[in-house]
DNA sequence: ATCTCGCTAGTCAAACTTGACTAGCGCCGC
DNA sequence: GCGGCGCTAGTCAAGTTTGACTAGCGAGAT
């Protein structure tokens, strides 16, 4: 569920304190629910299983102003904030991800600072060219005769092709931030507020 | 599970007859445990799932021959040649998939005759076309001025080189495929043998 | 007035995945 | 001649995802 708490946590984040409808309505405009898990059923389930695990607080709030059942609202706690800077470190650096925690991790990479996302993606690249390297030793310890393989050689063919294509991609990011595109954390025009720390034990 | 049904559909037909655990080998001989779900968990599912379903046919089988708990031997039915066939197609034609589907499509690509696998890459060729164009007129409806969106511009920009290098890579293979690479279904070398059709109802 | 449509806000069962665990047996070293 | 290691073949609980469903209310149509 990595990918959904990454997304969960930022959309509480940017609002400060939003319930779970308002998270899922803000995942659909940034079109989560088309290329991650981001359903309802998700969106709620992440919701509870972040606040019983103390990274966010849940408030009972009265039935809403406009019908359907009373809603809860969450915010960050210490905790929370930091498992969401970690998240998307992680999204940003692994080049194993899956295609929906860089999305993520490219639509939420400006609440980093941008020396540390420039870092990141300079170890992504190192990354992909590792596993790319890999791969290819893996595949030609013998002869280097990739027909040797059968079709199963194309298997690799695409892994390498994705590879190349992935750190290519992700120079071209790294050069444009470096030219200073995008306003990055720290760099005026955001703020953040986290909730207090909760107490001990769990929370419900 | 559409993932885990073509695997282990797959593993399953080359075999004739295989128990769990053998699927469980192939599959980690695929390396399949490190690209797609197939943990053991999954793939017991799987099987239990598709012989509930009618796709596969569980025989019982005597305590293994070398320790370890009875086994159940399963083979396709025809319903599972079926439903195998078109999950492959399906692997091979449809841009939006996960990488996984596609690395599984393309390593059972040969249980398909030559010409139609070309003319599925072919299809799928245009269906990332397709959607690369989408994804540009959706995002640039107004200025045509990327900077307007900030950085969410750059999800767009992973989305459109991504979609160029999977369609880049997908010609190559069947430029490959059209030169006569590889033996495909109807080339001799392969024959395939199905379990007789079940009877009515559940099966267990 | 009333009917229905769509929005709000969420629940629920069923399916699927994960990671840890079990239990029998042969083999290898000592 | 036996203690442990590793292989065989799988189970299980806990966590996650899916897709369908619920129920209240306002706004416009009839």
């Amino acid at each position: 569920m990595s990918t959904m708490r990454l997304l969960v946590l930022g959309a509480v984040r940017q609002r400060g304190r939003a319930h779970g409808y308002q998270v899922r309505a803000d995942l659909e405009l940034w079109g989560a629910h088309e290329w991650s898990t981001a359903k309802p059923g998700s969106i709620y389930h992440a919701l509870k299983q972040l606040a019983r695990q103390g990274l966010l607080l849940a408030h009972e709030t009265a039935p809403s102003t406009a019908g359907g059942p009373p809603r809860t609202e969450y915010e960050l706690t210490g905790a929370g904030e930091r498992e969401y800077l970690s998240l998307l470190r992680e999204a940003l650096r692994a080049h194993d991800q899956k295609t929906d925690v860089l999305t993520a991790g490219v639509g939420l990479i400006v609440d980093l600072p941008r020396q540390e996302a420039i870092a990141l993606l300079t170890e992504r690249v190192a990354a992909l060219d590792g596993w790319r390297e890999e791969v290819e030793r893996y595949w030609s310890p013998h002869s280097g005769d990739l027909t040797e393989f059968g079709h199963i050689g194309e298997v690799m063919r695409l892994w390498t092709h994705t590879a190349e294509s992935q750190a290519a991609w992700t120079r071209g990011l790294i050069e444009r931030l470096e030219k200073g595109a995008y306003v990055f954390a720290g760099e005026g025009e955001r703020q953040i507020t986290l909730a207090p720390e909760p107490g001990e034990g769990p929370h419900r």
